[in-house]
DNA sequence: GTCTATAGGCAGATAGAC
DNA sequence: GTCTATCTGCCTATAGAC
């Protein structure tokens, strides 16, 4: 599709816009076409010539999502240099999620990951990958200059932060309660990391 | 509706028992009254007899997770004493829902906790609840004997060890990796204490 | 307790006009 | 690019016979 040069409205994007929030908020099976038409004001059927089904959208969804989280994980690298610091920074990316009263995406289609078509099935576990490597990088990092000391190797580190972040989000967003995530995450990194002597 | 004696076996049983794998596997959203009853043999409307509608099927489920988890959480207190090794079986009771390839009933509702009843809602909530304070207690016994040397509160070290717990599931599945589950358990767990000196 | 039959609605998707 | 109209299928649920 044509794209104007930036600052970029277009109707495909404000479609992933309003897509993305569905199923953060109500999970890939609990949206429907139907759902985001009438958000936007256009029927069901220009859904369908900007995607061509509901696969297809899901890719593009997850697609989008990485990328971003990608370019934040860059912005990290460049703004900041100290590892803890950066881990600090990742756990925010999260609770910016949240505080939208969110699930992250891949969180969420990885609970429903069995009902996924396999482009999206993994598109999702592509995502998961990429944030392990970056953080591994991190930790390894942080362990060379010493502001950060590993009880395990930093690639299962790097997994549990991923995976214990996910968690806590999944469960902080029933009790609707903030504090409970930046609890946890708070509590993960510092379990991972002895402080140095 | 009627109950033999024991070793129950009823249609009502059989039912939980295919929704709920249904339901851990594909989500509540993901999960038809015909998928259900085509397994079983019967007809939706027989379903119907049974559980009156998708929500009160739904209540029920997490009701009878709910109460094996505890039947299991009692069975713990009475066969472990030692509190790591009470840590080490409730992780194993995760281990083993993973086992089958299923996900966390609770943590399946909760990602789609935004699209639930009310009451499935305030259901899944109780669980987590139960299993904080089961686990807030075990992690005190451990402080007062000294088994155990946590770096934060007994709550938060309970709800970090339930949201770990539950992300290395959420996680894990889409990768098919008991020991990738396993892995986050160990340095969940063993990144919550020190070591007694 | 299970069935057939069916209602009524919403799902994802397509054809073709504008 | 967006529309109206429509299709087909699945969904939850109910009525009523057996």
């Amino acid at each position: 599709m044509a794209r104007r040069q930036s600052g970029d409205a277009d109707t495909a994007s404000k479609v992933l816009d309003v897509a993305e929030r569905l199923v953060q908020v109500n999970g890939f099976n609990g949206f429907s076409y139907a759902d985001a038409a009438s958000e936007l004001g256009i029927t069901k059927a220009a859904l369908h010539y900007h995607f061509a089904g509901k696969a297809e959208l899901g890719e593009a969804l997850i697609t989008r999502y990485g990328a971003r989280f990608a370019a934040a994980l860059g912005a990290i690298d460049t703004e900041i240099t100290d590892a803890p610091a950066k881990l600090d920074a990742y756990a925010d990316l999260y609770l910016d999620v949240l505080r939208n009263r969110r699930m992250c995406l891949c969180g969420m289609l990885a609970a429903e990951y069995q009902t996924l078509p396999k482009a999206m099935q993994d598109a999702v576990v592509r995502f998961f990958d990429d944030n392990e490597v970056w953080l591994r990088d991190v930790l390894q990092q942080g362990e060379r200059d010493g502001t950060l000391h590993l009880t395990g190797s930093a690639n299962e580190a790097a997994r549990l932060i991923i995976s214990g972040l996910e968690g806590a989000m999944l469960v902080a967003r029933p009790y609707g309660d903030l504090a409970r995530f930046q609890a946890a995450a708070r509590g993960l990194i510092a379990g991972l990391t002895t402080a140095p002597s």
